[in-house]
DNA sequence: TTCAACCACTT
DNA sequence: ACCCTTGGTTGAA
């Protein structure tokens, strides 16, 4: 019998035991393994030579196993090496307590590679990633004598296990169980749906029991998963004394992670407690942004080509991912991970920084509507520039370069780098080109679910992208520098500029322009007159620009303070194709409540019949009617509780607000029944009666009802009317106007 | 009625 | 601690 046998299949989950990393291998022939890996996780010393030996002293005091040696490292601002300390861990799960022992014992020393998580540093170190084609050799007692990746992640067309997916589910009259009301849970699994109900908990539990077993599932698919149904089950399980058998690996108890509130986009997020799984993923659809933005097949693509482990993917920012990105090449190239303890400003937004540090250039649009104007539109620009322009924390202001004129960045004192990449072109260029190939794929598919796959996956892609511009200008990121951010605005500022000069020297009338579009006109020309302004821009440039579209008729909005000022971040246009490109209205706003949106959609579907701005003015007189129907429908009180519900985001402690906002009243009112809120929640409410003196009056809490709430139709109204205006200003509808409607 | 402070959103 | 886009609300002056 030979020492081991040959094993192919996909590897689901890593994660470290005393004994190695735990491997968890989908075989081909359809049987879930778990495999152990004996693995050193390593971590490494610089400094001087007396704090080594007390950190390795430490370790031996408590007993911790380990191998040291001298190693030459260098780390990302020295192209020189250096002798450092590596030190070996031969048992992973003493990882993070060996790192804090060393740490506290060589307060002199400089660590490095010292707060990897470790499965994504097994990954690194082995060349794997979640979800890979591997070939593995078994040793008898399911150790692993040699594991590879048969498949890289920069492949697009790439086989995916069939995975086997429970869904679980909870029904309230609550958009958030948390929040209160009656719950009940919902199972599917192929196509068979079940409640589970709640009478008798032992059998209750038996037979969820029952099903796991049964099903045997790769991933437990929920809704409110992290914060609600785990956390019950587990509740229910203890207090029943029936064991709980959502793990694949019975060995190890349900990992649980602490909820938290962070800043991330401009905005405050709550991050639910998470509730993960071993040997098979939990997955919350309403705790993930990545699955909420990009489903499973975005999901999948981020923690493949970022090296994150899936449960881990799904719960974390999109910084993870590139911040993962960039320690794989770096850990690849022999460079050195500094170590970071703490993180305490987060990433802002690409619009909150250039405003900041006025680093995009925006224009003033010409304000109102237009006929027969083009988009064009720089694709993932900031990442382009990066890459095109090799700005990277370590190449610019390079010691070699700063006397080539090539090098020098437009208007500001910084040059970058000529002779070698940096470590984020290097991260950034593979995405770029895997994104480019997705929508390659994507033009010469027709709407199918093939499509809507790479649709999804080239989001994920995206999301990395807009992210990676963001790390640059993040203060505490590893491997962050200000004046590489300065770099890229620099970069962008004299690339917007320089295709706005093209485009006027070619005859084409400009419209408008925010960072890294262009909205142009010209009498007589039609689509090709844009490509081929492209293709000028693009050579012209060296980053790629394309037609986003190119409009029937296009509206700049007017700002509702003063309605002679536009603001640019808000339009909306029929593109030739039917399409609508609508930015900055109530349809986008995750605060207005359905019926505003569905109001103003409706509305826009009327516009989208007039092919030239006299046809909208002709069409008002219809849409005035529509306002009216809407106006009678919310004061006959025929709305549905659904459509007027307002969800609005928690931007702090319900106890901290000075202001009595809605959101803030009816936070206070949950609060009061007990239950806990932290900020980035959405709170959902319907507005009961807005001018009450009371403020307690003025809006209702959806979980704090019995489903059957009065709304203010006048409030709705007034909602409406401000969702019309937006539209209609430009065409000369006024508020008079609309209120003879109401 | 005016206005400053406050709050929420945006890919 | 600081600076901060737009649009809207709140409550005191």
């Amino acid at each position: 019998m030979p020492p081991f046998h040959r094993l192919t299949g996909w590897l689901l989950d890593v994660y470290p035991l005393s004994a190695g990393m735990a491997l968890w291998v989908l075989g081909d022939d359809g049987v879930r393994r778990r495999l152990i890996d004996p693995y050193m996780p390593a971590f490494y010393i610089a400094g001087p030579s007396g704090e080594h030996a007390r950190a390795i002293r430490a370790l031996s005091d408590y007993r911790i196993a380990y191998r040291h040696r001298i190693v030459s490292r260098r780390n990302l601002w020295e192209a020189d090496t250096m002798p450092v300390c590596e030190v070996g861990i031969v048992h992973p799960m003493q990882f993070q307590q060996a790192v804090a022992l060393a740490m506290e014992a060589a307060p002199r020393g400089q660590f490095y590679q010292a707060d990897v998580a470790l499965p994504q540093l097994y990954c690194y170190d082995r060349a794997l990633f979640p979800l890979c084609r591997c070939e593995v050799d078994v040793a008898a007692d399911a150790r692993v004598a040699a594991i590879h990746a048969c498949d890289s992640p920069w492949d697009v067309d790439y086989p995916l296990p069939p995975l086997s997916i429970m869904e679980l589910a909870v029904e309230g009259a609550s958009p958030n169980p948390n929040h209160g009301g009656i719950v009940r849970i919902l199972i599917r699994f192929e196509g068979t749906e079940r409640y589970l109900e709640a009478e008798d908990a032992v059998e209750f539990l038996q037979s969820f029991n029952g099903l796991l077993t049964r099903y045997d599932p790769d991933v437990v698919l929920t809704d409110w998963g992290d914060s609600y149904l785990l956390p019950r089950l587990i509740r229910l399980a203890q207090t029943t004394r029936v064991p709980l058998d959502l793990n694949r690996d019975t060995t190890q108890p349900i990992a649980s992670r602490a909820a938290r509130s962070y800043f991330s986009y401009g905005r405050m997020l709550a991050q639910s407690g998470a509730r993960m799984l071993y040997g098979r993923l939990h997955l919350d659809r309403r705790n993930s942004f990545a699955l909420a933005e990009t489903g499973l097949a975005g999901l999948f693509e981020q923690a493949r080509v970022a090296n994150v482990p899936i449960q881990q993917m799904a719960r974390t920012t999109t910084g993870t991912g590139i911040t993962s990105m960039q320690l794989e090449r770096a850990h690849r190239a022999g460079i050195l991970i500094p170590y970071r303890k703490q993180r305490t400003e987060e990433f802002k937004t690409a619009f909150e920084l250039l405003e900041a540090d006025q680093g995009g250039l925006t224009y003033a649009p010409l304000s109102g509507y237009h006929e027969g104007v083009g988009e064009l539109d720089f694709a993932s620009m900031y990442p382009a520039i990066m890459t095109r322009f090799n700005v990277s924390p370590e190449t610019i202001n390079c010691p070699c370069c700063g006397q080539d004129p090539l090098a020098q960045v437009p208007e500001i004192s910084h040059h970058t780098c000529r002779r070698s990449q940096g470590l984020v072109p290097q991260t950034l260029a593979p995405l770029l080109h895997k994104r480019a190939r997705y929508k390659q794929q994507m033009a010469s598919l027709s709407p199918s679910p093939v499509r809507q796959i790479i649709d999804q996956r080239q989001m994920a892609l995206k999301w990395l992208l807009v992210v990676s511009f963001g790390y640059l200008g993040y203060k505490n990121a590893r491997f962050g520098r200000i004046e590489a951010h300065e770099a890229v605005t620099a970069y962008s500022r004299d690339v917007l500029l320089r295709a706005k000069e093209i485009a006027e020297s070619q005859g084409f009338r400009f419209l408008h322009a925010i960072v890294d579009s262009l909205w142009l006109q010209k009498n007589g020309v039609g689509r090709d007159a844009y490509d081929r302004l492209a293709e000028t821009v693009t050579a012209a440039t060296g980053l790629p620009i394309a037609v986003e579209g190119y409009y029937r008729w296009i509206g700049f909005l007017p700002s509702r303070v003063n309605s002679s000022m536009p603001v640019h971040n808000q339009f909306v246009g029929l593109f030739d194709d039917g399409q609508m490109k609508i930015r900055g209205l109530e349809v986008r706003r995750s605060d207005a409540p359905p019926i505003v949106k569905r109001f103003q959609t409706d509305l826009l579907n009327v516009f989208a019949l007039g092919r030239t701005v006299a046809d909208l003015q002709a069409l008002v007189p219809e849409v005035l009617d529509l306002f009216r129907q809407y106006c009678e429908h919310l004061y006959a009180g025929r709305a549905s509780l659904e459509d007027v519900v307002i969800g609005k985001t928690l931007t702090q402690a319900p106890d901290q607000y000075r202001q009595t906002t809605h959101t803030s009243i009816a936070a206070k009112e949950l609060q009061r029944r007990g239950v806990p809120l932290q900020p980035g929640e959405t709170m959902y409410y319907v507005i009961t009666d807005s001018k009450a003196p009371l403020p307690d009056d003025r809006v209702r809490a959806v979980a704090g009802s019995d489903g059957t709430i009065a709304y203010d139709a006048s409030a709705y109204v007034k909602l409406m009317r401000q969702a019309a205006l937006a539209v209609l200003t430009p065409l000369g509808v006024t508020t008079q106007q609309l209120r003879m409607y109401e």
